[in-house]
DNA sequence: CGGGCGGCCTGGAGGC
DNA sequence: TGCCTCCAGGCCGCCC
C-alpha cells in the first residue's frame, strides 16, 4: 500500500481538514493491529486536544497535538484514513475512531492490520523505539549521492534491498525501488558496495525525482490506496517496470523480468540495468 | 554486526 | 458456484 508518497499525500489532506481540529475521543474498536492499541492510554493523552500541524517521519504520519503530545499512525500494508460524518455507517475493519468537532470523525480502517496507532508525549520523539533507528528522509537535502555512497562502502546485499533499508534510508518501498533503479539503469542485484560514486549520485537523483513525481501525482494506486477522500492518485499510470512482468522495456523493448529478493517482487530490463 | 527469512493478517485474482 | 493457491506496496524479530 501506502508508500511514502502515498503517505505524503494523506500527510497534506490532513493538515488542510484537521489542524485546529479537536480531537474529543478516540474509540478503538480493534486493538489487535500490528502492535496491540492502548486505548486508555491514547484517550488520556490525545483526548480533549487541538491538532496543531502534520508532520512524517519515514512512513509514519505525525500528528502534533498541543500540549506536546503526538499521535502517530502508521498504515503498514492496507491502512487508510477517512472523513465520515458522525454516526454515519462504520465500514468493516474501521478500527480506530477518532471523534472530532463539527459532526466529523477521522477513521482508521485496516484490513490487513499490519498497522498502528499510539500516541506518546514529544519528549520521547528521539527515543522512541521505532523511530530511534531510522535513517535519512530521501527527499531532504541530507540524502545525496555522497551519503549513499560512504553508507554502502563493504555492504555485500542487493542494492535494492540496500535502498529499502529504514536504517540507511527511510520512505524507499518496493514500487519505488525497482522504478528508481530502472531509471538509474542500475541492476537490482549489484551489490551496494560495489557501485561507484558516478552511480550512486545518479540513483539518488532518481529516487528524489521518482518519489518527487509520485508525490505530485497524488501517490500509486494499486489495490487499496486511498486518499483521505477516497480519491486515488494517478502514479501508477507512470510505471515504467513495477508490475510489468513480460511487457516490453520502455527503453529497449525486451521483455521486463520479475524477479523475487528478500521475499519481495522486483521488476527490470536486463538489458537496461547492468 | 550484517544479512536472510518467516510471520503477522485479510482479501482479490486466477486456475481448476 | 466453490475451493485452492498465490500474491500483495511494511516492518519486526529471530536466526545464522
Amino acid at each position: 500500500m501506502p508508500e511514502l508518497p502515498e503517505v505524503q499525500s494523506i500527510c497534506k489532506s490532513l493538515a488542510e481538514s484537521i489542524i485546529g481540529e479537536v480531537i474529543h475521543r478516540v474509540i478503538v474498536r480493534e486493538s489487535g493491529l500490528r502492535w496491540e492499541v492502548d486505548a486508555p492510554g491514547l484517550n488520556r493523552l490525545v483526548g480533549g486536544r487541538c491538532v496543531s500541524s502534520i508532520g512524517r517521519r519515514a512512513k509514519y504520519i505525525l500528528v502534533h497535538l498541543e500540549g506536546g503530545v503526538i499521535l502517530m499512525i502508521h498504515l503498514g500494508m492496507s491502512g487508510r484514513l477517512g472523513l465520515h460524518p458522525s454516526g454515519s455507517p462504520l465500514a468493516k475493519h474501521d478500527h480506530v475512531v477518532f471523534e472530532l468537532g463539527g459532526g466529523r470523525e477521522l477513521r482508521y480502517n485496516d484490513p490487513r492490520r499490519f498497522g498502528m496507532v499510539e500516541a506518546f508525549e514529544k519528549s520521547h520523539y528521539w527515543t522512541h523505539p521505532r523511530l530511534v533507528h531510522l535513517g535519512v528522509e530521501p527527499l531532504e537535502g541530507e540524502f545525496e549521492g555522497e551519503v549513499l555512497y560512504r553508507l554502502s562502502r563493504k555492504s555485500r546485499v542487493a542494492v535494492k534491498s540496500f535502498i529499502m533499508d529504514a536504517r540507511r534510508v527511510v520512505g524507499v518501498g518496493n514500487i519505488y525501488a525497482s522504478e528508481a533503479l530502472f531509471a538509474a539503469g542500475i541492476n537490482p542485484k549489484t551489490r551496494a558496495g560495489r557501485l561507484g560514486l558516478s552511480r550512486c549520485v545518479r540513483l539518488v537523483e532518481c529516487i528524489k525525482e521518482i518519489l518527487n513525481r509520485a508525490v505530485l501525482s497524488g501517490g500509486t494506486t494499486l489495490r487499496d490506496f486511498a486518499n483521505l477522500d477516497g480519491g486515488s492518485g494517478y502514479f501508477s499510470e507512470q510505471l515504467q517496470v513495477y508490475g510489468r512482468e513480460g511487457e516490453g522495456c520502455p527503453g529497449c523493448g525486451s521483455g521486463i523480468r520479475r524477479v523475487v529478493q528478500s521475499n519481495r517482487s522486483t521488476y527490470y530490463c536486463v538489458k537496461c540495468q547492468r
